[in-house]
Order: C-alpha cells, then structure tokens, then sequence
DNA sequence: ATGAAAGCGCTAACAA
DNA sequence: TTGTTAGCGCTTTCAT
C-alpha cells in the first residue's frame, strides 16, 4: 500500500526517473512508444504528482492564503468563490482562515500561511485590528498582498474595494428624496475604516442636503446580536426617533426591520430602512429590506488577478481597483 | 532577499547543518554553548522552519481537506468552524473547497487533495454525486476519510450524521398534533439520499398518523430558486392544496413563507410551514420559521476528531456518529 | 558533541 | 531519445 512515485514507475519500466517525469509532462524529446507505456502504466496505478515535491523544488507552495472575518458571511462567501475560479484556472489552491473578528487570531494565521509558504495573500482585517505591523511582515517578505472590502488606509499595498463614502452618500440621497427629515447611521465596529467612511459619506450627504446632523442618531455597534438589539431599541425609544435608518450591514438593518415591524411601526411611512450588502434574505423580509449590493464574486476575482499579477511581473505597481456598488431600493424604503 | 534556511545559519556559524537542526529542537546532545548562538541568529534573521521540506520527509503535509457543497450554507460554515478549532489544536490547517453541487468539481478536488497529501478528507457529498468511485479512491490510498451530514450508505467509513428519518417524523408529527391533514413534503435533490432518508421519515409519520399518503404532495427540487419557485406554485395552486409542508431546507421553506404570505394564506393557519437547518434568518421572517435545528458546529468538531483518531491509531475501526437535532417550534406553526 | 551522508519526490542542466 | 547528476530544506542514522 506504499505511495506511486517517479520511482516506481521508472523502476517497473526498466527507465530513468526523468524519462517518465518527461513523458508525463509531454515533453517532444521522447519516444510515442516510451510515453504511452509511462502513460498507461501512471493511470493504472493512480499515480498522483506529489506536491510536496515540486513546491519544495520550486520554494513556493501553490496556495493563495485567505483571511476573512467569517466565511459565512455572503458577502465573503461569494467573493471567495470568485478568488476559487481565478485560483483554479491558475493551478493554485485556496487556504481559508476565519479570524472571527479576533485580532490575535488574524496574527496567527498569517504567521501559518508565511511558514507554509503561501505565493501569495489576500485579507480583510479582523473588526479589532488596530495595529499593523503583522500586515507589514507579509510585505516585508515579498509576499504578494492584497487587502479587500475592509480597508486599511495606513498600508500601501494592492486593494480591491468599493467607494463606500460614495455608496452611503447616495443611499442617505434616496432617503432625502422620500422625504425623510430624521436620518439615523447605525455604524458597524468603531476601528473598521469602512464603517468610518460609510459615516463620513451620510454625514457629508446630510450636510449636502441641508438637514441638521444630530449626533444622538449616530451609533456605532459590535457584532453582538444584544448589543444590535439594545442600540436600535434605544434610537427607537428616544423621545424624537429616526424616521429612517442606513446601517452598516444587512445584519442590523434586519434586524431593526423586525423590531420595528414588532413595534407596529409602518414601514416604509414610519421609518425607512437601508442596510448594506444585498444579502440574500433581503427580499424574503416583510417588507424586504432596501441594501446597496456589492459585487461580491468580483471583487474575489479582483483580488486573485492582483495576486498572480504581482506573482508574475518582476516590477509590480500597487494597484487599487475600486467597485461599483448600487442601491437595491426594495419595500422599506418604497412603500 | 533570500530565504533564511538552516544552511544559512550553519554557514554563518561555521557549523554543519545538523547541529543547527539539532540546536533548534533542543536536542540533549548539542553544548549550551552552540544552542544559544544557533537559537540566537535564528531569531536574528527570523529563520521559519519550511513546512513543504518537512513534509516531503514525512510524506503528508499538516492539512485536512474539506469538501462541501457550499460554504454559504450557514450549517457547513458552523461545521468548518468546529472542525478548525479541532484542527488548530492539532496544529494542522483546513483546505477549504467547494463542490458547487457540482459532482466534477468534487473529482477534481478530491484529485487535487489527494496529490497535496492532505492527512484526512472530511466530506459532504455534492448533491449530483451518484457514483462513488472517486470516495473509493481516498479509501484505497489510506487516507482518513469521514463523511458528515449527507451520507453515502454505499461507503463504509466514519460518520457524522443526524437521525433525518427520525428527524422528519417528528416534524410531521408535531404539524399532526395542531391537527393539519394534508401534509406536503418538498424535497431536495432526488439523489440525495439525506433527502430520501428525510422523505421516508415524512411517510412513515403519515402511515403512522393514520393519513392518507398523496404522491402529488411529494416533490422533489433542485437548488435553482426558480425550480423551487415553480414547485411551490404548483403546489399552492392545485385544487386541494396541503394545508402544511415540511421542507428539505430551509432555503424551500423561507421561499413558500414568502410566496404564501403573498397569496394571502395565513400562516399558520393556513399552511404551516417546517424547514431544515435553523438558519439564523428563520426567525427574522414574517412569521417566523419553524425548522429544525441540526448541531452543525458539533457535527464539524466530531469529524475532525474522527480523523485525527484515525491518523492516530494503527488498526481504527469505523465510527459512525448520530447527533441529537431538536425541532424550534415557531411562528410558522405555533399561531 | 558534532559532522557526513542519505533520502523524501521532483525537475532541469548537462552528458551521452 | 534517454540517462546521470545535483539540489530544493529538512531529519536522521551512522561515524567520528
């Protein structure tokens, strides 16, 4: 039950290892004769190149490492799908990691991925990182490193984002437009730059349209359904509440849908709701949830292409590649 | 701008390399002396020990492959997150890929983590796998191989699993008691048999209610949300249509929520409705989602034990492990 | 206490 | 057209 080698091969043969690692690899030097028999000898005994071995050879393993928050979230479902099908076509192999929004965590996976010898890594920092020197040992290893969705704007490196000051700023502009005079930002992880110029785009579009920027409509909440849940009751229950809500995510925006539907607030009438990410679930709410949809898949593919451009091109530019995102404008903002 | 390898240490120490690899693992043999000044410029020059090498000796590399048909689905997004915290501890890392439901794409990954030497494969079928070949080929390369929540009952091997017979009769025992007579089932995936194992639960719960079995109430779809769409249709359309229907997922059931709420049904007056997996979003619809609950992180943590057992021990026999599921009454059956 | 050498599976420059 | 050899970075006998 041993392992199918080169060796095996040759040795059954009666031929040279390089021999069948030629034939194998189609090389015109050899003989038809010579290759059909190597070739039909591999297939029979399932022989499986190592790649181990070649990785070895080559001082790089064929893997793109991955860190993200949380891979069930859909928005980094999807763009890891489309990170896969560049990866695929290239040859190489994904290695997902979770940081679960932990800091420590995000520095011990990259630690792993540089001692496995990844070509390559692609990242959206964890909702507690602050620091970054963990982000400056990938580059100061040459390693091939680009930031997506999440951004982080004391790194230069190649980035794969949207322009979310813009997407909030118009998403606050349909709000405007219907007619709503209490607008309130539900703001995701304070650190998180994303969430920060998301609350630049609505403060800056609030001020565009000349309404009053009221700081007691402006929250920033952690991923903790409690604290989701006590924020949005607290805005609720204020003695002058919102008349409509943009939020970080879908993720709250859902939720603050149900706590008003709860409440027998009218939705869209009584208060407006506008989340981010175009999840899925959106339409299934009652009423369903207006959101600003991101491409997901491309910004995955985005991603990869940066990583074996940087892999291949000796002198390489940072590049940064922003998105077109687009409000999906559903029932809680169009009665 | 090279690699730090063991050489360069030697080389910088006058040393052999030996000595250096010995120093490093606090071999007994090796003089305080030369231990400090190896462990020293290690650290100097932030010498990583190359994983690939390492392996080559070993013949395995430190991963363990996963296959699911999608990491989006929240329940094998929980499972991986088990199976990484099992993994981590073993100091191993988890290849993540995603068959797409798409039985090729399952060969060629399994091809593909066969030849990066993954020490064990942890595996949920596509749902267009109806050959087996490929699950045998794992088998006969020694590799540890466990199948969690969509079986395969033609391979034998470690298992995690839920009771889904037992698991559907009781959902349709539960609609039984709030006194619903016609009660449909939809299906997944024909080839299924996870789907199969859930249909038969359905019908011997109805047998044993003393219902009468209708063929028309059974259906079977395919993961398009259109074909789910048309089904659902057909179902609410015909001249006698159920007045419950137990789902295979919940992605079937949320969609007839939506599309009955939107005939007028009360629900669950009406139709009651009881889904599969307890996805987050259940109980965010209007009303909210009956469905079973599967322990999907548990599931995962189980699998990747189960393997690392079987790495561990010379002779292992197979395990196969039931898991409680519990059903989360809700809205859509609780009026 | 340390070194030399073999070998894991593979590729590629060089020989024949 | 094929074989020989060296080497990728590491561990591990076996010498010294």
């Amino acid at each position: 039950m041993e392992e199918i080698s080169l060796k095996t091969i040759a040795n059954r043969l009666g031929i040279s290892i390089s021999t069948v690692s030629r034939a194998l690899k189609n090389h015109p030097d050899i003989r038809e004769e010579t290759k059909k028999a190597v070739v039909q000898l591999a297939e029979e005994l399932e022989y499986e190149p190592n790649h181990l071995a070649f990785q070895l050879l080559k001082r790089k393993s064929n893997a793109i490492g991955v860190i993200v928050p949380k891979i069930s979230y859909p928005l980094y479902a999807d763009a890891i799908s489309g990170m896969e099908a560049v990866a695929e076509a290239e040859g190489y192999q994904l290695l997902i990691c979770q940081s679960n929004e932990d800091y420590q965590k995000e520095i011990k996976q990259i630690n792993s991925l540089i001692a496995s010898r990844v070509s390559g890594i692609i990242l959206s920092v964890s909702a507690h990182t602050t620091q970054y020197d963990h982000l400056l040992r990938i580059q100061s290893r040459n390693i091939p490193f680009v930031l997506f969705n999440r951004d982080c704007e004391q790194i230069t490196c190649s980035k794969v984002l949207i322009d979310n000051h813009k997407a909030a700023f118009e998403a606050v502009r349909h709000l405007v437009s219907l007619g709503k005079q209490r607008i309130a930002f539900l703001g995701g992880p304070p650190h998180l730059q994303i969430s920060q110029r998301r609350e630049q785009g609505y403060r800056d579009a609030l001020t565009w349209a000349g309404l009053v920027l009221n700081e007691e409509l402006i929250q920033q909440v952690e991923f903790s359904k409690e604290v989701i849940m006590e924020t949005i009751s607290t805005l609720l229950n204020s003695p002058l509440p919102p008349d409509a809500i943009l939020t970080y995510s879908d993720q709250i925006a859902q939720r603050a849908l149900v706590m008003a539907r709860q409440r027998g607030l009218r939705i869209p009438q009584d208060l407006a709701l506008i989340g981010f990410n175009d999840e899925p679930v959106d339409e299934l709410l009652e009423p369903s949830l207006s959101s600003i949809r991101q491409p997901a898949y491309e910004m995955g593919t985005e991603a990869a292409r940066l990583i074996f451009k940087e892999l291949n091109s000796a002198k390489f530019a940072y590049e940064k590649i922003i998105l077109e995102s687009r409000l999906m404008p559903r029932g809680s903002t169009m009665g």
